[in-house]
RNA sequence: GGGCGCUUAGCUCAGUUGGAAGAGCGUCUGGUUUGCAACCAGAAGGCCGGGGGUUCAAAUCCCCCAGUGUCCA
């Protein structure tokens, strides 16, 4: 079966009925009885522009969307919602997307899933949410935004506890209650679309609720999980009910606020100080484009109505919706050329864009975002480039911390942002001088690779401008415009080409998509209770006894060597987690003993990798390599000490991005917008020493998941995100707070010594510190001193004096080799200058033959000092017995010599008697052989030609 | 995570089918001028990122490593 309709009391008591939409055939509700389409359909313009369907609300921007937001939580706390904070807009509890898409983002999937208890129930919330998605849209369709306030109130119910808030009825009431009594909606203004919802596993009912031609918000009821036996069918998968039903609501804040402003498009209602400003900087008026004040207003309006049934899809082609548009304006009594229609859609779209991409900007660097070439950070740089492009396509004065600087002042204030605002300027600052060493070296790629198109060309080469863009961040358009400057002025971009680069980008994706798959340790294992660790009770417990549960023998190979699974009732033996790689040690019972080689947690059970089988009820003592523990454990700790003096030092966009802990060393990732120096490396090691000193004792604590976000916030998983309901935390006084699994030392002391050796870029925005603690920094400076000592004593000089004494030997052999050079070339003009057995004139061309040392470089500057002077016509030939022989052939080029002698033929003739070849050009021949013996006969050979 | 690119003089970059390492700026010397990025002549300055391989021969072709940039997810 399918979705039954939804028939809800709420619909009939406020006179609404239920109909087939004429255009799209979706059943809708509607209490307008000539009403025939959903509201939603091509047909349905917006009513709002210059009639605000919303009456009461006379500000706009930061005011109306605080006023707008207040209400609406206002109006569910007082229907018993309890209003929660918004999440950060990065989503770093999830590990499946990077940024906050939606409201219901913030509960997955722990708490959708029913593991967690959710914050409050029912709650309300007003979460800001990036969507990058339509990107391209933004500022053209009028509607669309890369960032906005999602409003929603979330119930979720377990019916089968008898745990039920409300459902459909209840939560369509509350819609409509709001938008009619709350915002003085007209009721025939408002319909409800049925349309079920379905996407990632899960499926329900669902109704959009569409106003004036706009959609206000989604009520999705999802009671359906994807099961093989399901008995209702929704996109030809199948559904049954599950346990935990949730209402997932979504309200636009933003489209709220355009519907009460009945602004012309949604950024004049929202950003309305940036549009004004950015007009004013650019000169946009209605005198610029050759229009009165009133029909560009007209024009405006009429635009912004036709974008609302006008579907703007990405990679559609722009002329042809260009002329559409044109056509149905001028049916509308707007009649404008195309000139005209540019001159006004250009420089908006982007007055328009500007301020949206800034806000998603602001909101990603507040969070402590730092851009990248990668992963999360790339998308802010992605969106901070947008807004240089667009400032440069405006000709706009003003450099990017200006632009963020004018925007935070009107548009934030209030929000608890964890970057500084000096930080994000900082930050921004450093990515407008990316830029424009982007743009400066794309001036230079675009000469280097048009050199050989005719100045005279129509287009560039499509696969230049695919490199142009992909290798040198290049932009066609960008690209097109460089080489009209730079000495093609014919060439413009070729229509579709966007259009052509962005499918060829998603079948590469497609491509890319494909393969992966990664091979994990694998073993079939029964049902067995939880083994119980010890590891966390008594981190110094280095010997237990316990009783095998089960002993399997791994199915293949095991890269340690181990060859036995054994489960235990308990156990001390730490399985690799978060970082830390596993403890080793042995087993032994009454009957066998066995080395542990490896440690491994599969599901709640530890798994032992071992060297050979125990009986199942054996007893058995289990005896870590407290080596190797105590080792990891000076690691990991360290790694949290060092980390948290990062984030003192550096700021607080400083998180982890990754760490491993061995025996030998220890790496932390983390995220910085410039690569460190050393003097920031010392800095940290300065203080994660005093740390390791100062703080006495370390707090360890487990709290459920609800009570930690509360207490601790998101900051808490830096290691990412764990997944049960019960969360470990590892506190070092004030200095570090995280979320940890990992084992660790009671008392920082015990780590002796934290040395940072040095630290690598793991990619743009991502600095990895390598680190050494406890007997492993012993070690390292050990290793160090010998190698210094080594080197001081090849040199027999005091270790203090080696980078002197190094900095002497080096440039001593520079000159040296220098000299011997200028000798070598002495020797030759030596031997030839005198008249001696090597050299003989014939008919004005002196003839130079002899064997010379050295390998064919040296040679090379022989033959240069022979040839290369045009008032003495030269021919020589020179070999060596190097490598198997060597022979060279010079002529003095644009001389007698060059025409009466080819260097190349002359090779030919004498290189097989040192078995040999070569070859050159007809004044320069080099080749070698494999007969050396063979070079007195390969010379005289040459002679006997020359000469005869 | 995947694709593509780059690394050559102090700086910015050329370098063709593998065959004699280049330009501009800067530096130094001399001259001319002393008026702000002036002009003329000359010189110095290169492990062509590192390591392997192919070859008679590698800046150039192949593999590995490091650094760096860029696009896509």
């Amino acid at each position: 079966m399918t979705l039954p309709a939804i028939e809800l009391d709420v619909f009939h008591e406020n006179g609404y009925q239920r109909k087939p939409c004429r255009v799209t055939g979706l059943w809708f509700w509607t209490c307008d009885s000539n009403r025939d389409t959903c509201g939603d359909t091509h047909e349905d313009e917006y009513t709002f522009i210059g009639n605000p369907l919303i009456a009461g609300y006379s500000s706009l921007g930061k005011e109306l969307k605080d006023q707008m937001r207040q209400a609406f939580l206002g109006f569910f706390e007082q229907r018993e919602h309890t209003a929660i904070e918004p999440y950060p807009v990065l989503a770093r509890w999830r590990d499946d997307i990077h940024l906050t898409i939606a409201s219901i983002a913030d509960f997955q999937p722990h708490v959708t899933s029913g593991m967690v208890e959710p914050p409050a129930n029912p709650l309300a919330i007003s979460q800001p949410c990036i969507r990058l998605t339509d990107v391209d849209a933004v500022g053209h369709s009028g509607r669309h935004l890369t960032t906005f306030e999602m409003m929603a109130h979330h119930v979720f119910n377990r019916p089968e506890e008898g745990k039920t808030h409300y459902w459909m009825d209840t939560c369509v009431r509350y819609c409509h209650s709001m938008l009619c009594d709350t915002f003085g909606i007209d009721p025939k203004d408002v319909t409800y679309v049925e349309n079920p919802w379905s996407g990632g596993g899960n499926a329900g009912p669902a109704v959009e609720v569409i106003v004036g031609g706009l959609e206000l918000a989604t009520l999705v009821f999802m009671n359906l999980e994807e099961h093989q036996q399901g008995d209702v069918e929704i996109k030809g998968l199948k559904y049954r009910e599950m346990p935990l039903q949730i209402i997932d609501t979504g309200y636009g804040l933003e489209r709220f606020c355009w519907a009460a402003a009945g602004t012309p498009t949604i950024y004049e209602a929202i950003y309305p100080e940036t549009v004004t400003w950015l007009k004013e900087k650019v000169g946009f008026s209605g005198d610029t484009v050759g229009l009165d004040e009133s029909s560009l207003a007209q024009l405006l309006s009429e635009m912004s109505r036709l974008n609302g049934i006008m579907n703007i899809e990405i990679g559609s082609d722009g002329e042809a919706l260009q002329e559409m548009m044109l056509s149905r304006l001028k049916e509308r009594g707007v009649d404008i050329d195309v000139e005209t229609y540019l001159k006004v859609t250009e420089p908006l779209s982007r007055i328009f864009a500007i301020p949206d991409h800034l806000h998603a900007l602001a909101n990603m660097l507040g969070d402590g975002l730092v851009p990248s070439n990668a992963k999360a950070g790339y998308l802010a740089r992605m969106l901070a480039r947008r807004i240089l492009r667009m400032r440069d396509d405006l000709s706009l004065d003003m450099s990017l911390p200006d632009l963020m600087n004018h925007h935070l002042d009107h548009h934030f204030g209030g929000e608890d942002m964890k970057q500084t605002r000096q930080g994000m300027l900082t930050i921004l600052d450093g990515e407008e001088k990316r830029y424009q060493e982007m743009l400066r070296k794309g001036e230079q790629v675009v000469k280097t690779q048009l050199k050989d198109l005719a100045p005279d060309a129509s287009q560039i080469p499509d696969e230049i401008l695919f490199n142009l863009n992909d290798s040198h961040g290049l932009a066609p358009d960008v690209a097109v415009s460089f080489a009209q400057r730079f000495g093609w002025p014919k060439v413009r971009l070729r229509t579709g080409f966007m259009a052509e680069m962005a499918e060829r980008h998603a079948s590469q994706a497609k491509e890319a998509a494909k393969g992966g798959s990664s091979s994990e340790f694998d073993l079939t294992l029964p049902e067995l209770p939880e083994t119980e660790p010890l590891y966390y009770e008594d981190v110094m417990k280095d010997v237990f006894e316990a009783s095998v549960l089960a002993s399997m023998s791994l199915p293949n190979e095991h890269p340690s060597g181990a060859t036995h699974g054994i489960v235990l009732d308990r156990s001390c033996f730490y399985p690799e987690g978060g970082g830390q790689e596993a403890d080793y040690g042995r087993l032994s019972s009454n009957s066998a003993s066995h080395q542990v080689l490896d440690t491994q947690k599969i599901g709640d059970l530890i798994v032992h990798l071992t060297s050979g089988p125990f009986e199942i009820g054996d007893l058995v003592e289990g005896r870590i390599d407290w080596n190797r523990r105590k080792q990891l454990m000076d690691h990991h700790t360290a790694v949290h000490i060092v980390g948290g003096a990062a984030r003192r030092l550096l700021g607080p966009h400083i998180y982890q991005a990754g760490a491993n802990k061995s025996v030998e060393t220890a790496r932390l990732d983390i995220t910085h917008y410039r690569r460190l120096t050393r003097t920031d490396l010392d800095a940290i090691e300065s203080m994660a020493n005093e740390v390791v000193q100062q703080v006495h004792r370390t707090e360890k604590m487990t709290l459920n998941r609800k009570d930690a976000d509360k207490k601790f916030g998101f900051d808490l998983y830096q290691g990412g995100a764990p997944k049960g309901s019960d969360i470990r935390i590892l506190r070092i006084s004030d200095h570090d707070i995280q979320a940890c699994g990992g084992t660790h030392h009671d008392e920082p002391n015990r780590i002796g010594s934290i040395r940072i050796i040095r630290s690598t870029a793991v990619q743009d925005g991502v600095e990895r510190l390598h680190i050494v603690a406890g007997q492993a920094a012993i070690d390292y400076s050990r290793d160090q001193e010998q190698c210094l000592r080594e080197t001081a004593d090849t040199f027999g000089v005091a270790t203090q004096d080696l980078p002197k004494t190094a900095e002497r030997f080096f440039s001593e052999w520079k000159e040296q080799r220098k000299r011997i050079e200028q000798l070598e070339a002495e020797i030759v003009r030596l031997r030839t200058s005198g008249g001696g057995q090597d050299t003989k004139e014939i008919d004005g061309v002196r003839i130079v033959i002899m064997e010379v040392d050295g390998d064919l470089k040296q040679m090379t500057k022989m033959l240069k000092e022979l040839t290369l002077d045009g008032s003495n016509p030269t021919l020589a030939v020179l070999g060596s017995r190097d490598g198997g022989g060597k022979l060279m052939v010079a002529c003095t080029e644009n001389s007698v010599a060059a025409q009466r002698y080819n260097a190349g033929e002359v090779l030919k003739h004498i290189a097989p008697h040192i078995r040999g070849g070569g070859g050159g050009r007809p004044t320069f021949a080099q080749g070698g052989g494999s007969y050396p013996e063979g070079l007195d006969a390969a010379l005289e050979a040459a002679k006997q030609l020359i000469e005869s």
